[in-house]
DNA sequence: TGTATCGGATACATTCGCGTATCGAACGGA
DNA sequence: TCCGTTCGATACGCGAATGTATCCGATACA
């Protein structure tokens, strides 16, 4: 189901099974990564028979991106909505504290994510999807910056705003690697804070 | 051969031949990435039969770790190298372009770590292997901060030589995964350094 | 409610990769 | 150089996963 060609009947129980497989795929993909899941398991986890899966999808690999696609999206909404939850005045602490909640919410995501990190980078059609999602996400706290700018604290080294940005979503790829390895999420969390922290302020006090 | 048991004559040739897969393996798990990866294409790519995989491996799980820990601790080797080289005397900026230099010398090993990570991710053993190997890298980063320490610059937040030692590991991770999607290692370089600059610099000017 | 279409189950053939058992050749010590 | 040992090639059987073709029940629309 690649290529939708002619306008067809969509029917709901279609569109039922299609985000249920892609729910199981994101259980079984979390338990054992990409590389070691076939699609029997897959269809096993969901409850449905490999006859579905064809119907959906053309290949397992069609199904990761449909699923990181639909995952990555919403974290993107997420994000954006924590940074612009306060007002111009700009507390950018506690936005940094927000952000950190959203992007280290759980570690099956992460696991995935990885997974597909590993895919895309041997995969350069892929990878520009991947990069096009971190552009989005830089750019939100690009933007974020920029309107704290003005107001009071600013970075040290990283005077220009999107390579703040940039610094940001390096801290937390770096952080997400620790993460994967000891498995302590609130550690974790709070080792992204210190390091954003760093990044972005320039020693002196902070706040605004 | 997991389990070397009783003492036995390890032939020359023996020692060739796994370090001939090894390399082999390397180069396919770079290009095609472990979990698409048969143990015959090894065998292939080495020249040689699955007899000869059988006779010196157990599984893929085991020539893979032995493979990441040869190449690891060659890395560490060449970081521990690279940190040493100057007196005491401590320009950090010039070690930190050094460490860059061996930190981010090919893709490839870069590609395999990653597929490492998400293996280990699943299998607490082997992070824990994974986790030593970076306990190992902190440590002669925090050594050679400790030594600096008292000649002059100063971290920002990260007063704690070991938390600064964590930074630049995570710094180090991060930029990474940029590298991984976009390929582009000079500016992956230039880029590390900025970000270790402006962790490990307090904005003042910085070279002692 | 009837009916044409759609969605998913089932059954099948096939390919692929695995692990083992066996055998001849290479090796290294005497 | 000779001989016992080790190494790796070959051949085999097996199980798992794939992709397809077909069929029946579900579904949407009139």
């Amino acid at each position: 189901m690649a290529t939708q060609d002619t306008t067809r009947r969509v029917t709901r129980r279609r569109v039922r099974t299609r985000a249920n497989l892609l729910d199981a795929a994101f259980a079984v993909f979390a338990a054992k990564g990409f590389g070691r899941v076939s699609i029997e398991e897959v269809c096993e986890a969901a409850g449905y028979s490999r006859g579905a899966f064809y119907s959906n999808f053309d290949s397992l690999d069609e199904l990761f991106f449909a699923l990181y696609q639909q995952r990555a999206d919403l974290i993107a909404e997420q994000v954006s909505g924590a940074l612009a939850l306060d007002g111009p005045e700009l507390d950018v602490l506690a936005a940094v504290d927000r952000v950190t909640e959203v992007l280290l919410l759980d570690r099956d995501w992460l696991l995935v994510k990885t997974d597909f990190l590993v895919h895309a980078a041997r995969v350069p059609e892929v990878a520009r999807t991947l990069l096009e999602h971190r552009a989005r996400l830089r750019r939100a706290v690009a933007d974020r910056l920029a309107r704290a700018r003005g107001h009071a604290e600013l970075p040290a080294v990283l005077a220009d705003v999107e390579d703040a940005a940039h610094a940001v979503v390096a801290a937390y790829d770096g952080v997400t690697v620790q993460l994967l390895l000891d498995g302590d999420l609130e550690r974790a969390r709070v080792w992204l804070k210190q390091l954003l922290t760093a990044l972005l302020t320039d020693g002196s006090d902070t706040t605004v």
